[in-house]
DNA sequence: TCGGGAGTGTATGCTCCCATACAGATTCGC
DNA sequence: GCGAATCTGTATGGGAGCATACACTCCCGA
C-alpha cells in the first residue's frame, strides 16, 4: 500500500508537518485492513502505536465481567485512536473493534513523540485532541449520573446529532448505522429496555426509526426536554477518505483529528 | 503574598522551567484565598486562567436541574485544575468549590500557553497531565456502567485507596474526609442508600467507619469482590505545601501534577 | 437461494433503589 | 457556649428497569 502518504497527510493533525516531517513518519507507518467485528487492540497490551483510521468504522470499548459491553467511543475515518500513548500511556485499558471492514494506519508512538519533540504546533494539536475528548467524557458522565434512562437517550442523541448529524427533509438525520444494542451499550441500559424507549420518542414523535437509522424530527423540542440547548450541526456528508478520488474529506466539528 | 514563586517552583509541572522562565510565571501570577464552599469558577465562564491549589481543598463537580451535584474530582494541595484552557477550551463546563478555605495560585492561560511553545518538557508534562485525567475519568465511566451501587462504592472505594491511600494499623486509610452525600455525588445516588451500603459494608467486615473517616480492612477482598486486582497504595501522608517550613510536599501517585 | 444468526418487538414478575418522612447526633459559626 | 445547620441512621411505599422468555423479521454469507 502507498496510500498511507496520503493519508497521513490529509489528517487534520499532522496537517502542519513539513514535507520531510511527513516523510520521516510516512516511512515508519504500516498500514493494515481488518475484517468486521475483530479487535484493533486489547487492555493490559502495550500502546506502542497511535492509530489513524482511513476506512470503515471502530468501536473502543470495555467489557463487564457478565459479558456486556461498554462503548467509550466510536472512530470515523480520518480520525485518530489510541492516542494517549503519546501522553505517556504504558497499556492500553480498552478494547478497539471494528465494527465495518477497515482499513488502519499504524503510526509507532515514539515516531510521533519525537516529531511532537520539535513540532509546537503537532504537539498543541495531541493536546486539544486528548483534551476535547476529555471534555466530552466528562460531558458524559455528567449526563449519566442521577438519570433515568430516558433522560440519558435523549442526552445520547443530542451528542449523536452533534457529531453525526446531517441535514434532512424530516429533521437531523444521524449518520451512522446503530443497532439497539449500540445504543444501550453506550448509555448502560438494556437492548429491551431500549426498544421500548426508542417506541416512546417514536410515539411521542421526537424521532423516526427506520431499522439502524434515526432521524430526530425536532432538535429543539428534543433538546429542551432535557434543558440544554440544541446543538449546531455541522454536516459533514462525505465521510470516507477515497484516496482513488482524491477528495479532501469534509472536516467536521471535531476537526477531523 | 510573596509566596507565589513558591508554590509554583515547587509544583511538579513546572519543575523543569529554567529560573527565567519561572519569573516570568510569577510575574503574571496572582494569588487569591476563598473561604470554605466558595465557588471558584463557574460553568460558561471564560477559561483564561489555570489554577494551582496551594492549600485547602477543592471540588470540580456539576448539578442536575433538581440541584442533585455530580462530583468530578476532588483536588488537593499542590495539583493543578481548570488546565483544559491549555488545551484549547474556551468556556469551563463544571463548577469548581472549594471544600475547605483555600489558597489558589491563577497563572493566566496565555502565558502558561508561551511558556508551553518553547519548552517542550513542560508541553509533554500538561499533555500527561490531561492524558492522566482522561485515562481517569475513562475507567470511572466504565465502573458506572451496567453497575449496582454496590459495586460502584466498591470501585470507588478502590480508586480512593489508591488515589488517597495511606496505610494503617487496620489497612488502608482514606487520608480525605468525606461524608456520606459527598460519596453519593460521585457514584450517583442518593444519600440514603449511600448510608444504606456502608453500614452493609461495616456489616460485612471491609470496612471501617468513624464519622467522615474509612479505612478499608481488608483491600485485596475488596478488590477481589470486584474483580480487580488491588491497587498500590502510594502512601503520601504530608500533602500541604506550607511555605514557612520549606518542605517538598512527598510526591504522590500522580506526581502531584 | 436458503439457512442461520443478528436485530426487533412484546410480556411478566421481581428487585433494587428512589422519594419521602422523621429523629437523634455532631459540628460550625457567631 | 448556644443555636442552627449539617450529618447520620432508619423505615416504608412505589416505580423504574432488569432478567427471562419467546416470536417474528431482516440480512448476510455459504
Amino acid at each position: 500500500m502507498q496510500d498511507q502518504l496520503w493519508y497521513i497527510k490529509h489528517c487534520r493533525l499532522f496537517e502542519r508537518l513539513s514535507p520531510d516531517e511527513l516523510r520521516r513518519l510516512e516511512q515508519r507507518a504500516r498500514i493494515r485492513k481488518f475484517p468486521k467485528n475483530t479487535p484493533i487492540y486489547f487492555p493490559n497490551e502495550a500502546a506502542e502505536s497511535v492509530f489513524l483510521l482511513a476506512e470503515g468504522r471502530v468501536k473502543l470499548c470495555s467489557y463487564t465481567p457478565d459479558g456486556k459491553q461498554a462503548i467509550l467511543a466510536f472512530i470515523e475515518p480520518g480520525e485518530v485512536f489510541g492516542e494517549l500513548t503519546l501522553a505517556g500511556e504504558a497499556q492500553r485499558d480498552e478494547h478497539a473493534e471494528t465494527m465495518q471492514p477497515s482499513t488502519v494506519v499504524l503510526l509507532p508512538g515514539e515516531v510521533v513523540s519525537e516529531l511532537m519533540h520539535h513540532s509546537p504546533a503537532l504537539s498543541l494539536g495531541v493536546t486539544k485532541l486528548i483534551g476535547l475528548r476529555r471534555k466530552r467524557v466528562e460531558r458524559r458522565l455528567k449526563t449519566l449520573l442521577f438519570r433515568s434512562n430516558r433522560e440519558r437517550l435523549l442526552h445520547l442523541f443530542l451528542d449523536l446529532a452533534e457529531q453525526y448529524g446531517e441535514t434532512h427533509p424530516d429533521g437531523v438525520r444521524i449518520r451512522v448505522r446503530l443497532s439497539h444494542l449500540d445504543l444501550a451499550s453506550v448509555i448502560g441500559t438494556t437492548r429491551e429496555t431500549m426498544t421500548l424507549l426508542l417506541g416512546e420518542l417514536r410515539t411521542s414523535g421526537l424521532i423516526g426509526v427506520e431499522r439502524h437509522r434515526f432521524v430526530i424530527l425536532n432538535l429543539a423540542r428534543l433538546a429542551a426536554a432535557v434543558g440544554m440547548p440544541p446543538p449546531r450541526i455541522a454536516d459533514g456528508t462525505a465521510t470516507t477518505i477515497d484516496p482513488t478520488q482524491k477528495t479532501v474529506p469534509v472536516p467536521r466539528k471535531d476537526w477531523s483529528f
